[in-house]
RNA sequence: GCCGCCCUAGCUCAGCUGGUAGAGCAACUGUCUUGUAAACAGUCGGUCGUCGGUUCGAAUCCGAUGGGCGGCUCCA
């Protein structure tokens, strides 16, 4: 209750942040073209059409403006309108994009169009006026002058629509205190040392090539080691939850994708087709018409049902340039794809199971902080309503049995069926869609398949189609942050590595390393070229739970003095000893496969 | 794809308003044989993203292009 209060206050802040700037950049420009300028869960953005493009220098020259307004205390007084005088009034304003608006909001049958005044309390003079619905503070002196600042100018379309001009948007951070604003700034510097595209060069996980093409991603052996371990556990689980594993071609011949429809609706994402003995085929930009290909392989039976075929599947899209980013978003990446084969009766069930195994998977890697979004109908759709229906209520219900909250994104879902996503938030906060869960009407048709039910006729079966972590890219720039690059042992590349003291004691080293390796854990050697301080720094920047340094004691005692990356204790264990914490360790972190 | 900013050695960065490139780390070679976050010395390394233009002269100014970053749009 009293976080909710603070919580609209702060977004009154916010707006009425947004108000002062829009006033400020007005003095400055006054040919400016107001947009739209709401709060946002940091502070604050208003659209502009200006006559120049801003620099950032710009924005400091805004910002004083904005502290002398606010120093002023200007009332912001509410006010309407009725729709013609509004229109009239904006007119003569001379603002295009409000105009646009108020004539949207009379359309849709409002009757009067609300105003906000700037009123200087000296000689109540109008400083500025913005049709707006509010709420705002009672008057400018109230805003926190020191708890704001703005940071970055951007292009945005009017009302977000590419096919409209591209306006300027100025952003602004806010908070109630300036200690707020301040964590928060600390709060993004530290998101940014765990930023995966950071990591992934410190830690020599992964790599990109301009001249090899953008969005394509070169696993290097410390994170091709790591994704092995995510890829062998994720194929463990799924045997152990009821999949059978396929492995399909990577390109097609353009009949497979006629049938499909993606030549037709998603060309534009897919990479130019090849010419073969006077046929095009196609990278796969998905997977599922080639599991497809496997059921129409037979005849298939109700008693065969559900299928579930799973397929750490490479696909290639064409994203446009502009949205790649490190690994999040990427040209050519390996879904953890599956597709659930079944029929009407056995839906409910398979949903359920489906939506309980991606929360598994989560989990046993660490993530809880999980939002899912249940999307429904759009308006241009394939496939009868009833099934639509259906499928809706079976994610709903799947969401509530398993206690997840969720947001309803009404009309929200591909044209082929609905669809429950779980999105999780990277360092910075921006949250990315992982997992899916998505009905499809569509390819069913298309390919006509077909089961024999128990009445002996042809039925269309259902199709889910499923990646639970999404993509093994995203997922793994989401682990990097996750962590911060420091691992739980169960995934580390490099559990343990040995440090001798000196080259005197190599033999013992090479003792202990070659015992742990053929033991199974993941160990490395580093022999004395350096100084020994600078191998354990070396080992601290590469994120290494364990170092395991040897000298003469050790040797003797036939010990090794271990130091941990986490606590940055140093303690001396038998072997025997460091097997057992280890092992400990690994088992508390690793759930394994249900 | 759109708007803005950025691109100098493997990495992190310096290089004032144009005079023709520098540091630290890394790498390599020696010396040192080390007790819990950087031993010492030397060597190597860049046609300043690419192409074109302006200029006596361009890392620096202009244009185009590739890529990156932040947004927008898109995301089957």
């Amino acid at each position: 209750m009293a976080k909710e209060n603070i919580s609209s206050n702060l977004d009154k802040i916010r707006h009425s942040f947004s108000h002062v700037l829009a006033q400020a950049v007005l003095e400055m420009f006054p040919e400016a073209k107001l947009g739209i300028g709401p709060a946002i869960d940091n502070g604050f953005y208003y659209d502009f059409e200006l006559p120049r493009t801003l620099i950032p220098e710009d924005l400091k020259i805004i910002e004083k403006k904005m502290k002398k307004i606010i120093s002023q205390n200007q009332k912001f007084v509410s006010g309407k309108q009725p729709a013609d005088k509004a229109m009239d009034f904006l007119k003569e304003y001379n603002q295009k994009y409000k105009l646009e608006l108020a004539s949207d909001l009379i359309k849709s049958g409002e009757k009067e169009i609300c105003f906000y005044e700037n009123i200087q309390p000296e000689n109540g003079s109008i400083k500025f006026v913005d049709m707006c619905a509010g709420p705002h503070v009672e008057s400018t002196g109230k805003l926190p002058v020191k708890a704001f600042k703005l940071y970055s100018i951007a292009g945005a379309y009017w009302k977000g629509d590419e096919k409209n001009l591209m306006l300027q948007r100025i952003y602004g951070y806010a908070f109630s205190r300036k200690e707020d604003l301040d964590d928060y700034l600390n709060k993004i510097e530290e998101a940014k040392k765990r930023d995966h595209r950071k990591l992934g060069k410190d830690l020599d996980l992964f790599s990109v090539h301009e001249k090899a093409g953008p969005g394509l991603i070169y696993w290097h052996p410390k994170g091709a080691r790591i994704r092995h371990i995510i890829e062998t556990f994720w194929k463990e689980a799924h045997i152990k939850n009821g999949y059978e594993m396929v492995y399909t071609p990577h390109i097609g011949r353009s009949w497979l994708w006629e049938t499909s429809g993606h030549l037709g609706f998603y060309r534009e994402n897919m990479y130019a087709p090849m010419n073969i003995d006077e046929e095009e085929y196609f990278i796969k930009p998905m997977n599922c018409p080639f599991h497809i290909m496997i059921y129409n392989n037979s005849k298939r039976s109700y008693r065969e049902l559900p299928m579930r075929w799973a397929e750490l599947g490479t696909v290639y899209r064409y994203e446009h340039s502009g949205v790649l980013h490190g690994l999040l978003r990427v040209r050519g990446f390996t879904q953890d794809d599956a597709h659930i084969i079944c029929t009407p009766e056995q839906i409910q069930d398979e949903i359920i199971e489906a939506l309980r195994f991606s929360l598994f998977m989560w989990k046993s890697f660490g993530f809880e902080d999980i939002k899912a979004y249940i999307a429904t109908k759009p308006d241009k759709s394939v496939g009868e309503k009833s099934r639509w229906d259906q499928a809706t209520k079976s994610l709903i219900e799947a969401a509530e049995k398993e206690g997840l909250s969720f947001e309803m994104d009404e009309g929200g879902g591909a044209f082929y069926g609905p669809k429950i996503d779980l999105k999780i938030k990277d360092a910075i906060g921006r949250e990315w869609q992982m997992s899916t869960i998505q009905f499809d009407f569509n390819l069913p048709e298309r390919f006509d398949m077909k089961y024999i039910g128990q009445d002996g006729k042809e039925h269309r079966p259902y199709m889910v189609h499923r990646a639970l972590l999404g993509s093994l890219e995203r997922f793994f720039g989401l682990l990097v942050e996750h962590y911060s690059g420091s691992f739980p042992l169960w995934i580390s590349p490099v559990q343990a590595v040995v440090i001798p003291v000196s080259d005197n004691f190599d033999a013992y080293g090479e003792k202990v390393y070659t015992e742990l390796k053929n033991k199974g854990y993941r160990v490395e050697y580093v022999s004395a070229d350096d100084s020994l301080n600078k191998r354990i720094r070396k080992a601290e920047l590469s994120k290494i739970p364990y170092m395991l340094i040897v000298g003469e004691k050790e040797e003797n005692d036939k010990t090794v003095s271990v130091r941990s990356y986490k606590t940055k204790d140093q303690k001396v264990y038998k072997m025997v000893d460091f097997y057992k914490l280890m092992n400990d360790e690994i088992k508390n972190k690793e759930t394994g496969p249900a």
